[in-house]
DNA sequence: TTGAAAGCGGTACCAC
DNA sequence: GTGGTACCGCTTTCAA
């Protein structure tokens, strides 16, 4: 106490070298008892007073000065959503972390709302990730990529609807969804579908694709595609279906189910009928959908599991030459309930 | 190409030593001039040199090496939730994480699914992260705490529902939710009142206090609370509706919106009439419970902004000796509709 | 079985 | 103005 004076208002951070002295015994010996190196025999006695001197002091390792000296580190990066995926993402997400710890990975979400492709991939890239895996949140240019892997990350995985240069890309293609449900309305015989665009910022990476691939199937099955901003709020719904009658649509696409649910809502109390005059399917088979009457049509997705995603980022990470290209990480089908 | 024969497959990692040769300067110049230290004068010709020479290599500073020689992090580790919070917390995060960069901190999301309290907690301290802020996904012990703290961490900061030791505690009593409900359900003249149980795991941390508040609020308007385990899907909730009858129940807190809105068409299907024969509240005000028929009650909760909170965690990690304690960082009112 | 020491990448003090 | 260099905490080779 009269050695330190500031000793109980902030004593500092025990070190392994810290351990060793209270251990009497040396700083290698430390580590090798504290990470079970198999290689070097150490004395059942010594091995426990190192245990207990750390644990007395509370030893928590430096990560930071791990890493730096084996070079590399086994840290994950999570380009971290700015915005609410829903319970899809967020299973799948919560799948991926799962199964990346069991392969002994760190996993860390980095939020990156407010900093554009390139400032972000540095930042990143300060925290020498050994894989970065993106869902497409923050744009992830060639340039960014190109910094990540001079940084030492072996695997850049992009989920994005895109595929990005240099990155390994699953492509998650989200037209697809659009697609299916156009494809749906047709085949219930609709020819001019109202195709909803989400006002919302950062949704773009999701709703765009959905959108080309919802202009694609109409464009195959002769229909007419109108795309139809709409914000998550009910003044701009009520807006929309009071102006529906002049828009001359019999099925609309919106999105996904938060935004069909909304809009139908607001449909019917403008008297329109669904389906009657007006079919209705959103997607992402949210079960609230199936709450409304008329039951909500959707496009159900099945999406790739975190497991298998996991894996795909170990085998990249052991053998970055390994230059896989996996499609198909999401199915997509329509699902007739009772709005279309 | 013939120098180093890997050097496309895996060309080393720039680092400032690369920088300062290519610069024909030393490592100390590189470092003055791309932290533009302002105690030392560098010519403009040399910044020139080092700037260039560090874009030509893609040179990116090495965060671990950074904070190990500086002897601390500005990095605020944020424990991520194992589930979806939805939009309210969602939107709070985003907020939080967008303010604290404004303040400069490195903002990091560790997914703990799967860990304990104090595994977590040295997981965490591993990372020397100079703040912790808990929502109280993963329970935090006061020896997590203790551990952080001994780890470096200036603030440890807590939301969650119960205070924990050691920790400064912003507490968000969840608690005030179900009070909130099971009194507007009592001023409407129900004395025997249901309160939904999520079956889900990982909602304990906000179930429970809310379960207890709603019984706190039951035991002082005389009115009988039940409580009623309900998954979150249709099966669960019409079986919950089928045996109905037989509870006596002439109203129901259920938990959040989300279940309201699924046990309330559980319940219209059976015939029961709402909110004749059962009222129905729900909690969180999401936009879909304006949609159902009847519109659902609910309990709308206003939260602390997260740039509030980003502020109180750079004055802890400031003056760590600041014992602030805020209460109210939430606020609850119940919202009558039509279900109630 | 244990210890001494080099070195990972960056910073900052001190000398020139 | 710029360079040399010690040091942050940890791992690992080599020697004892």
């Amino acid at each position: 106490m009269s050695q330190t004076p500031k000793q109980s208002a902030e004593r500092s951070v025990p070190t392994s070298a810290d351990v060793a002295r209270l251990a009497g015994v040396s700083r290698a010996t430390v580590s090798y008892v504290l990470n079970n190196t198999s290689s070097v025999r150490i004395s059942e006695p010594t091995r426990r007073r190192v245990r207990e001197a750390a644990e007395e002091l509370g030893y928590v390792p430096h990560a930071a000065a791990r890493s730096l000296r084996a070079g590399h580190t086994r840290m994950v990066l999570l380009p971290a959503a700015t915005f609410s995926l829903g319970p899809l993402f967020h299973e799948f997400f919560n799948e991926l972390q799962w199964a990346l710890r069991r392969l002994d990975y760190t996993v860390v979400q980095y939020g990156s709302l407010g900093l554009d492709g390139d400032e972000a991939a540095r930042a990143w890239a300060e925290l020498r990730p050994v894989a970065v895996v993106s869902l497409g949140e923050v744009g992830l240019t060639p340039q960014g990529v190109e910094t990540l892997k001079r940084s030492g990350a072996k695997a850049v995985i992009s989920l994005a609807p895109r595929r990005v240069e240099g990155a390994h890309s699953l492509v998650m293609d989200q037209s697809e969804v659009g697609s299916c449900a156009v494809t749906h309305l047709i085949q219930r015989g609709r020819r001019d579908i109202g195709v909803v665009i989400p006002g919302e910022a950062g949704l773009e990476h999701f709703s765009e694709p959905r959108f080309e691939g919802a202009r694609r199937a109409g464009a195959a099955g002769r229909a007419r595609i109108e795309p139809l901003p709409l914000s998550y709020d009910e003044e701009s719904a009520s807006a929309l279906a009071s102006s529906w009658r002049g828009l001359g649509l019999d099925a609309v696409y919106a999105y996904n189910d938060d935004y069909a649910m909304l809009l139908m809502r607001a449909l019917q109390e403008e008297g329109i009928d669904i389906p009657g005059q007006t079919a209705v399917i959103g997607a992402d088979d949210l079960l609230l959908g199936r709450l409304l009457r008329p039951r909500l049509s959707t496009v159900h997705i099945d999406m790739v599991t975190g497991r298998l995603l996991a894996e795909i980022v170990d085998r990249v990470v052991r053998d970055p030459g390994d230059h896989l290209e996996i499609r198909d990480l999401m199915g997509a089908r329509a699902v007739h309930r009772e709005s279309s």
